[in-house]
RNA sequence: GCAUCCGUAGCUCAGCUGGAUAGAGCAUCUGGCUUCGAACCAGAGGGUCGGGGGUUCGAAUCCCUCCGGGUGCGCCA
């Protein structure tokens, strides 16, 4: 709907100008129509009047008289067109641009919502835990925001790969292996005491089984280094895994598992690291220049590492952004995570997507600026690389937080936390909130009122609108069908509340494309919430009144329609979200919500 | 100290990139089911949009500054 306004008001304004009442110098200027918040201003606003005020020189009411006496409508779209305010154009709308809405809506049947084809190919990097212990909750609102942002560039049109980037290399899993090599040898009787920084964590145990059941107790004899090589195979496999039946469970899916191994196996770190020396990008020191002075607190790491390092050769990425250079090869020459994470970023660019996108936690924001220092001093287009910062979240549970550390022991894993929660209400929490603001998840709210849970509001709806199709169906009144439904049965749909949802509908499209091209996946589940709300306010407003089913057949098409459409538009929206959009809710008993049950109904 | 994110109703959070009278859920209170699903709805109370400056027709939104909180500042990944 909106953009037929649009398209007038545009119209409009070139005929003005060709009769010399604008001089529109600038071009048409960039203006807004936004549907109206209050009832009395119409159906749409527009600020084009005020934003043109200053270059034409005149007061925005003038300009706006201008603008609708010399209306360019054809088509009859409005059927008011009034000044307000400041210089406002509050626009009334004919009831059959209304009715288009469910036209539109049941040619593009499943797409609708979705934008055609942009043919940008565009990369979502998202989970990339490493593979020394399962997905826990710290994961797990990356997971779910990087699964949804896939899906909604999938919408807007973008052809999408999903990618996971293994850590299975270096320091991390070289601990791994030891600690599962010490548990290996203890399944065989063998004492053993774990050391600062491994894991002591069960999941290890099990591997170790694993281990032990596969290759029995040959490793008890070899030596030790390919013990440990055999260690870390096994437990990279398993870690990797567990990692991915996790995601199964979420939802969630990639289509590239990327291994930081293999970069290093197929030899093409290195090459980057020559690359900027050959660039002339580096300089070999015992520390980055110009930090001699710099400041830490006392309690930071850096502050605790100092002392192991040594320097070596520095990356001027300070020159495109950074804080300071970073140090890409140790004095030894072996390349360190950064190398490596610069080379991976590099593939992607070779691969040649249009938007690559990273989502990680708030804890590697620091990453940003070197990441995209290290691909402008390739000579790569900086540009191209995004990030979604997720930011932290803290697990309440019992009123006081849970947390969770791989290096104590106590992991929660976003397996379990799916358990608890139920994947759909899990999704929903972490998608509800922007990602670039903390957050907290209070398992003690959701337990206590899993009655209404928020995923449930949400769900409810779209099963409200499949019982209204169902009921239609016994009452011996089966809707035709969206492609079926007729201008005369659609012209019933007359009510405010009907027009109000069928214009909010009709912004699907847009939420869509606002949503993916800022990365918020949280635009189209509050744009549910508020289609929701609306059809639950119309339906029962008018349950005693109008209701959809009514002796009035054409009425009752016309408003099965409404529904149908909303049930379509909802289906869509929530498989953008990744939630299920259930055509029944499940009734939970009142039994079931608390232990104490036998109160209520037998007395 | 520096970087970065955040601060909106008692609590948890939206606010469509600068628009008209700042919204929702939970919590509290009051109402609403003989008929399409009450996991719902209607209404009430509750706000110096952290404080102060600035930009302009117009600021929760943009800029500066201060206050408060998170995260980071590693040759771990």
């Amino acid at each position: 709907m909106k953009d037929s306004v649009v398209a007038v008001v545009t119209a409009t304004l070139n005929a003005l100008k060709g009769r010399g009442v604008l001089t529109l110098a600038a071009g048409v200027p960039a203006f807004v129509v936004e549907p109206a918040k209050n009832p009395a201003h119409g159906d749409f606003a527009c600020n084009v009047a005020m934003t043109l005020s200053k270059s034409e020189g005149k007061a925005p009411r003038q300009i706006a008289d201008a603008i609708v006496s010399g209306l360019v409508d054809e088509a009859r779209l409005f059927t008011k067109v009034e000044v307000a305010g400041p210089g406002f154009l509050n626009l009334t709308l004919a009831d059959s641009a209304f009715h288009q809405v469910v036209r539109r809506v049941a040619t593009a049947g499943e797409s609708w919502g979705r934008s055609p084809p942009t043919g940008k190919k565009v990369l979502v990097e998202f989970v990339s835990a490493n593979p020394t212990g399962p997905i826990h909750i710290g994961h797990a609102r990356g997971t779910f925001v990087g699964d949804a942002l896939a899906r909604l560039l999938s919408a807007a049109g973008h052809e999408v790969t999903r990618e996971f980037y293994a850590n299975d290399y270096g320091h991390q899993v070289d601990v791994l292996a030891r600690t599962l090599y010490k548990r290996y040898r203890e399944l065989f009787g063998e004492s053993i005491t774990l050391e600062e920084g491994e894991y002591p964590a069960d999941y290890v145990k099990e591997i170790a089984r694993v281990w032990r059941d596969e290759d029995g107790d040959v490793w008890l004899k070899s030596d030790e280094a390919a013990a440990l090589r055999r260690a870390q195979e096994i437990g990279i496999r398993e870690n990797l895994s567990a990692i991915r039946e996790t995601l199964i469970l979420a939802n969630v899916s990639h289509d590239v598992y990327f291994s930081e191994a293999s970069l290093h196996a197929n030899d093409k770190v290195m090459p980057t690291a020559a690359e900027y020396v050959a660039r002339g990008m580096t300089y070999v020191a015992d520390q980055a220049r110009g930090t001699e002075d710099k400041k830490r607190r006392k309690d930071s790491k850096a502050a605790h590492f100092e002392e192991q390092q040594e320097g070596g050769t520095w990356l001027m990425t300070s020159l495109h952004g950074d804080e300071e250079d970073r140090i890409i090869l140790r004095k030894d020459g072996s390349p360190v995570y950064l190398t490596a994470d610069l080379t991976y970023h590099r593939e992607k660019f070779l691969r040649g997507y249009d938007r690559m996108i990273d989502v990680f936690g708030a804890d590697h924001a620091g990453h940003l600026a070197r990441l995209k220092a290290g691909m402008t001093l390739l000579g790569l287009e900086a540009s191209k690389l995004e990030f979604v910062v997720v930011q932290m979240v803290r697990i309440v549970r019992a009123g006081v937080e849970v947390k969770a550390s791989k290096r104590k022991g106590n992991v929660f894993e976003l397996k379990d936390l799916i358990e608890e929660a139920g994947v759909d209400a899990c999704r929903f929490i972490f998608l509800m909130k922007t990602t670039n603001a903390q957050m907290e998840f209070n398992l003690d709210l959701l337990e206590r009122q899993s009655k209404e849970n928020p995923v449930f509001y949400f769900q409810y709806g779209h099963a409200r609108c499949a019982a209204v199709l169902r009921k239609a169906v016994a009452e011996g009144q089966p809707f035709v069908g969206l492609d079926a439904v007729s201008d005369e049965q659609l012209a019933t749909l007359v009510l405010p509340e009907e027009k109000l949802l069928l214009k909010k509908m009709s912004q699907l499209p847009e939420v869509v494309a606002a949503a993916a091209a800022t990365s918020e996946p949280h635009r189209v589940l509050y744009f549910c919430q508020e289609l929701i709300a609306e059809f639950h306010g119309y339906y029962t407003k008018y349950k005693r009144t109008e209701r959809v089913i009514s002796d009035d057949k054409i009425k009752t098409q016309g408003r099965l329609a409404l529904v149908a459409t909303l049930k379509q538009t909802l289906r869509n929206a929530f498989l953008i979200l990744g939630v299920d959009a259930p055509d029944a809710m499940s009734r939970v008993e009142a039994d079931d919500l608390d232990d104490d049950g036998d109160d209520a109904a037998g007395v």
